[in-house]
DNA sequence: TAATTAGTTCAAAAAATCTTGAACAAACTG
DNA sequence: CAGTTTGTTCAAGATTTTTTGAACTAATTA
């Protein structure tokens, strides 16, 4: 019947109604853009807190394991979704989301969709040199329309960027 | 009959390298776009394929079930990737790849993205007035950047369209 | 130094997603 | 009409992805 002491309660204080929602939000974008579920919690949860959060911060409220926050938050790093913060006199990590959409976006493309268009621009090459070996003009024309397709989706990346830079 | 016979010889042939690794091309494409294994198969084959090809046609060269391939071309006629050819005395549907990347990329923005845009913005929606109600001014400041970020992503769709339809 | 705390790792469990195949319906054929 | 053929559906199985949690390293403290 008694509450816990307040430390802990601070730790384990339940989300409000508006922050459930918009983890929510987050999750589905999360989904949209093909990550985990766990990173989208994250994320939504370090968008509106009002301060910086811990590790333990993180897997306490969003009730998920220590290692799925660590992971995720890995994550959101490398994509400079989330940055660290220090805080004096305290040993923890804290982490706050970075709120600059143009940045965000940036940090995805350069590590996802980057990447991934390189490695297709590879196979790309293997199967234009196969198609010369054979000699084989259909094969040829195939690929060839192939490579212009990837090479206007490379030159989307810059548009997009600049884009979501304005306002 | 004769024509009937000849169909199934042609679509039982093997798959040649070339074909096999454009398939697994397209596959990895597949992965990128979130879209099952099956679907880039059939994509990639269709792509390929000097002659529309029917459902066993496709199933039965790529070695997949029935199920999965109507369900990949159901999925392939919806974003438009693929359309249905009438073949003069044959009762069968055949099938044939849509080559334009404009129209390629538009059907797929337009069934699968522009969707989830819209629930999207109906989520944040029920976010603006839920921070109305409660009189939160730090809420409404957070979901309007959400807001602002949506109308920007919402505001590219039509500027990728025009980039993939020049040239 | 040992004890405590923060954070990472990864094998195994859980969950989500995709594929299969057999039952079904619809359309054709003789 | 009854028998085929064509294509769809969906429950069950297979596969892939995500999450968990306990064992671990590293860093801090007393």
């Amino acid at each position: 019947m008694e509450v816990s002491n307040n430390d802990l309660a601070y730790e384990k204080e339940q989300l409000s109604v508006f922050e459930r929602e918009l983890i929510t939000f987050f999750i589905e974008m999360a989904q949209l853009l093909n990550l985990p579920r766990s990173v989208g919690q994250i994320y939504g949860l370090l968008y509106f807190a009002k301060e910086p959060l811990s590790l333990e911060g993180v897997f306490q409220r969003l009730g998920i394991s220590k290692g799925s926050a660590s992971q995720g938050i890995r994550f959101l790093l490398s994509i400079t979704a989330v940055r660290k913060v220090y805080v004096p006199g305290d040993r923890r990590d804290y982490y706050l989301a970075e709120l600059k959409l143009r940045k965000l976006a940036s940090g995805f493309l350069r590590e996802r969709v980057e990447p991934q268009l390189g490695i297709g621009a590879e196979q790309l090459e293997g199967l234009a040199q196969l198609a010369d070996e054979e000699g084989n003009i259909f094969e040829k024309e195939k690929v060839e329309r192939l490579q212009q397709w990837h090479r206007k989706a490379t030159l989307l990346l810059p548009v997009i960027r600049r884009l979501l830079a304005s306002g």
